[in-house]
DNA sequence: TATATCGTTGTTTTT
DNA sequence: CAACGATATA
């Protein structure tokens, strides 16, 4: 009896197929973790591989959690052998052995993209960069495409073919001399230097030979680096089972190649391919209007998902007049799903971009619905938590200067802009860290008293450094609140303290969480936990089990199921986001997101969009419902409001629909002054406001045009001039 | 050097 | 709407 009679015939194909290179295209829902799971039991149990040769690669910490979880309850504690781990987690991992190798210390800080910003900040003020289109953070991104897309700034420079690009350049090489000096890594690093150190033959004979067998989850989202450490590693042995699905591939803004996918048979003539079909989440009209939508995207492979379930509901389109309302029909419809015996954790929101959440937050808020955000403003991200992470980041990485610069006046000891750059200057002359030059404070041309408030505080973090070693994660955080009063700082901060000092406290725990966790038996040190703190994920810390209504963007939400989900604001100019309106390749990837929206669903599908809704805190006007809505077959859709999508000549004010929570479409009735060309409810365009309706013809006078930014009084004679009609 | 105030600007999406 | 930076003022 194997333990494979647990699995579908194809899945049971995938499982078996152990040696040699294995593409599994598993559909949304197809069962996918169950048979990477399987395929482990059964490698260890019924083939006696040793676990320690596997290793299987996830891209977030709650998918590798997931399925050590599941691979464990079916062989038990052998389970703990086999290397499940993110991308980045096993990277830092062999690095951290590795360190010097690349130039670096083995305790090398990680930087996030608020790090990032404010380092390219600097040196872009050092390089006096005069061009104001140029910010940081749109330096920074080009930077983290140059970086996965495996260029070095000598790459850039080379070709750089205008001014701008040759400004980037010059920051990008800065950056990369700062980041070793800081003894830091920014994300693209930790995969960049991972696929550098398997250029050493020896780390890479080490490493082949340790995993003979090699995993990959979500191989749709895998990036060019990525691509060539997995392709390394599986070099020797060629046992490589990638798992994916190209229609849910969704990060292509992050450097993910959909082509490693869709290529995979070209690159391994013997591979064997298992179409994963069968879906076990959703119910038919769910599949139906994904599948739908999916088979428009050309990069689509084809696929025919199928299910034993239901027809189930219809999808529920609901259109809302605005933000507020829509807001409110969701609130409805979870309050009645409460009373009718379901539970406030079976519904999920998804939406665009994070904030969409707002509106939904409040309207919680104001009827005690208990919800939880995922993403967004991350816990470890706020103003307070990051000084003290800050704090601990400078005692485990004293080069860190990003962090250094972010505490050294916090609390505020009068230690400003000049006194850095003197101090800074000093430390250049002699070649030496910033962190050491405070310490020989003395020696520059500072004034007495600063000298004496440098040194206090050079001298608390090296009692703090001194003792770090032996002292856990805690008892550092402890030292750090005690010697700065940090605290009592907070309460002086701004009207939000109070929620500071909770946040501040809620640290504390966190780091107590992760040392009484089995993992770490009661010791954790700093770099440990800064580590777990730089790779957390939104959705890491999800919980099945609380009450709680969900709320996440649809990037957050893959890999996951709920029995409700609300799909908002689909609307043009958000979903598809405006800025995918140019290219058919950003185009289809809005698709492939809408898709994997689509399919989160298990039992039931409502979709909204709203006709007007705050945009930058003001009234964004006649917003066209999206195009994907209109892709859905008909046949899988209910339009609750009572008419089909018809997005021309809508009466926007509808007030006595509005109260209700309601709006029923219904077409504008339409005055018409004969003596005026120009008519109400006519659609014209303006070369400077764009495309309006003419909400009023005051007769002989002006019209008024609502567009997109609010309302506009034209006089008719400029009117006449400007407008051109649709 | 700190603070107050004004104006500008931006938002996809994230490990 | 907020976050951030530039500028003025203490």
């Amino acid at each position: 009896m194997s333990i494979l009679n647990g699995l579908n015939s194809e899945q049971r194909k995938a499982a078996e197929k152990i040696d040699g290179p294995l593409l599994i295209l598993a559909g949304a829902g197809s069962g996918k973790t169950r048979t990477v799971t399987y395929r482990i039991a059964y490698m260890v149990l019924e083939k006696e591989i040793s676990p320690y040769k596997i290793l299987a690669v996830t891209f977030t910490n709650k998918a590798a959690k997931e399925m050590k979880i599941r691979v464990e309850s079916l062989i038990g504690i052998e389970a703990k052998k086999v290397m499940i781990s993110t991308f980045h987690s096993f990277g830092v991992r062999l690095l951290r052995v590795h360190a010097t190798k690349l130039g670096y210390d083995a305790n090398f800080n990680i930087y996030d993209a608020d790090d990032q910003k404010k380092l390219v900040g600097r040196l872009m003020k050092e390089l006096v960069i005069t061009n104001k289109q140029l910010t940081p953070a749109s330096v920074v991104s080009k930077i983290s495409k140059y970086k996965e897309d495996g260029d070095e700034p000598s790459d850039i420079t080379k070709e750089a073919y205008n001014t701008d690009t040759k400004v980037i350049a010059a920051v990008y090489e800065k950056y990369a001399e700062e980041l070793i000096k800081n003894n830091a890594m920014d994300f693209a690093d930790l995969l960049i230097n991972t696929n550098k150190l398997l250029d050493d033959p020896e780390v890479l004979e080490k490493i082949q030979d340790r995993y003979e067998y090699v995993m990959v989850d979500e191989y749709q989202d895998t990036n060019n680096i990525q691509y060539q450490i997995i392709t390394k590693i599986a070099r020797k042995h060629k046992n490589i089972c990638v798992v994916g699905d190209e229609d849910q591939s969704i990060y292509g803004f992050r450097g993910a190649n959909i082509r490693n996918i869709l290529d995979f048979e070209k690159e391994y003539k013997d591979a064997m391919v298992v179409k994963l079909e069968q879906n076990y989440r959703s119910t038919q009209n769910i599949l139906g209007a994904a599948n739908s939508i999916i088979k428009l995207n050309t990069t689509s492979r084809g696929k025919n998902l199928w299910t034993e379930k239901d027809k189930g509901n219809l999808i529920e389109i609901f259109s809302a007049s605005d933000g507020r309302a829509e807001a409110d029909y969701i609130l409805q419809e979870v309050i009645k799903g409460k009373n009718n015996g379901r539970s406030y954790k079976d519904y999920t929101i998804l939406y665009r971009t994070n904030a969409q959440s707002r509106v939904f937050e409040e309207a919680f808020l104001r009827h005690r619905i208990n919800y939880k955000i995922f993403g967004g403003m991350q816990f470890y991200q706020r103003v307070e938590v990051k000084d003290i992470l800050s704090y601990m980041r400078v005692i485990n990485n004293p080069k860190d200067t990003v962090s250094l610069f972010r505490i050294i006046n916090v609390p505020k000891r009068k230690i400003g802009a000049k006194t850095i750059e003197k101090i800074k200057d000093f430390a250049d002359e002699n070649e030496i860290m910033f962190f050491e030059a405070m310490g020989r404070v003395e020696e520059t041309k500072l004034g007495s008293a600063i000298k004496v408030t440098v040194f206090r505080l050079y001298e608390m973090l090296n009692k703090i450094i001194e003792e770090s070693q032996f002292l856990t994660a805690s008892e550092i955080y402890d030292m750090i609140l005690e010697k700065t009063n940090y605290m009592n700082y907070l309460t002086t901060y701004d009207d939000k303290f109070e929620a500071r000092i909770e946040n501040v406290k809620e640290l504390r725990t966190s780091i107590q969480e992760m040392e009484d966790s089995e993992e770490y038996e009661g010791f954790i040190n700093i770099g440990e936990f800064l580590e777990r703190t730089a790779l957390v994920a939104a959705t890491d810390d999800l919980e099945e089990d609380t009450d709680y209504v969900k709320l996440m963007t649809i990037h957050n939400s893959k890999g996951l199921e709920f029995p409700v989900v609300f799909l908002v604001g689909m609307e043009d100019e958000l979903f598809p986001s405006a800025k995918a309106d140019f290219s058919d390749d950003d185009l289809e990837e809005e698709r492939r997101l809408c898709y994997v929206a689509i399919t989160r669903a298990e039992e039931k599908l409502h979709i909204s969009h709203a006709f007007e809704r705050m945009v930058y805190g003001r009234i964004s006007y006649m917003r066209e419902p999206s195009r994907f809505l209109k892709e859905i077959d008909e046949k899988y859709v209910d339009y609750v409001n009572k008419s089909k999508i018809v997005s021309k000549n809508i009466n926007l004010e509808n007030k006595k629909n509005k109260l209700e929570g309601l709006n029923i479409i219904t077409k504008a009735d339409f005055k018409v002054d004969s003596k005026s060309p120009f008519k109400i409810g006519e659609k014209v365009t303006h070369k400077k406001f764009g495309t309006g309706i003419i909400k009023d013809v005051e007769v002989g006078k002006r019209l008024v045009i609502r567009f997109r930014d609010g309302d506009k009084k034209l006089p008719l004679i400029l009117a006449e001039k400007f407008l051109i009609k649709e």
